[in-house]
DNA sequence: CTTCAATTCTTGAATATTCAATATTTCCAA
DNA sequence: TTGGAAATATTGAATATTCAAGAATTGAAG
């Protein structure tokens, strides 16, 4: 019997393979629901985070958002120009600049908000309840365990 | 008691959310192994598919490498340009272009094969036989639940 | 103090991706 | 048959992302 060698492994059974489908999937489903608004993924969860009302940092928020400085810089500019966000400079470290959602942006973030919640319902309508918190259970301990 | 409302659930803890984090970070993980052979990511899944040895058409190569039309047609450009794939219309549909791997990509392949296996092997050990087959089994049935 | 390395953010050029339009071939209904 | 709609792949222009370099500020060692 010759020794299990995983070399040829189908590319649909890697891990990394399986985590681009389903991502790819699911946001799909939500850039289509948020196009009611006519805004991207990534602009939704800038407000989200802004959303406490604190300000933060692009570094921090690059982080949060999952996009690299240049690429975050460059559409905090286009939501400073349609009014959704401003930029403070820090006045502990004028290094930084600290990002505030504006009033437009509430009002927007609540909209977007309630938008992905129906997307969020609808998985959990056609995956199951547990299904779904298994996942996000299994996820989070990943991404821990990556780090 | 307030009824529950989901609409201000932290971004952290949103299916979406876990998903695109964890494929960011599996993703930059295997990115940076394969980086050794100077690969990126999507060659190594569009070698994988076509190792099977059979021709593969451009719509059919980009389902299955996750990229759409035109982002696939100039990436084989660059890849027959480094003659590790090749194409030949399709005798049977001349609209179709059937796409084959070349002995360069195969020996490629293989070596790319390896790299991934280290990866794949380095998640077993830090984040168990048991959660990662778990979580394959739940990715793959969130994938089938949304067709 | 002063100088120099590290941090933070932005910019511009190079690169990659996407959208819409095009060309070719096939399919099918009249 | 044939004429038009559908399927397939590519192209070019518009857009977005990334990489490398730059500007401003801070921190800290000498």
């Amino acid at each position: 019997m010759a020794k299990p060698s995983k070399e040829n492994t189908p590319i649909t059974e890697h891990l990394a393979y399986l985590l681009a489908q389903a991502n790819r999937e699911i946001n799909r489903q939500l850039e289509l629901r948020l196009s009611k608004e006519g805004v991207p993924v990534e602009q939704w969860r800038i407000l989200k985070v802004l959303s406490d009302g604190n300000g933060h940092s692009m570094g921090e928020l690059a982080d949060a958002v999952l996009l690299n400085h240049p690429t975050l810089t460059k559409m905090i500019d286009r939501m400073v120009s349609d009014t959704l966000v401003y930029r403070v400079q820090d006045p502990n470290d004028r290094r930084k600049v600290l990002m505030f959602i504006s009033d437009r942006g509430k009002v927007l973030c609540r909209k977007l908000n309630s938008l992905a919640v129906d997307q969020e319902e609808h998985i959990l309508e056609s995956y199951g309840d547990k299904s779904t918190s298994e996942l996000k259970r299994l996820l989070e301990s990943l991404i821990d365990s990556s780090n």
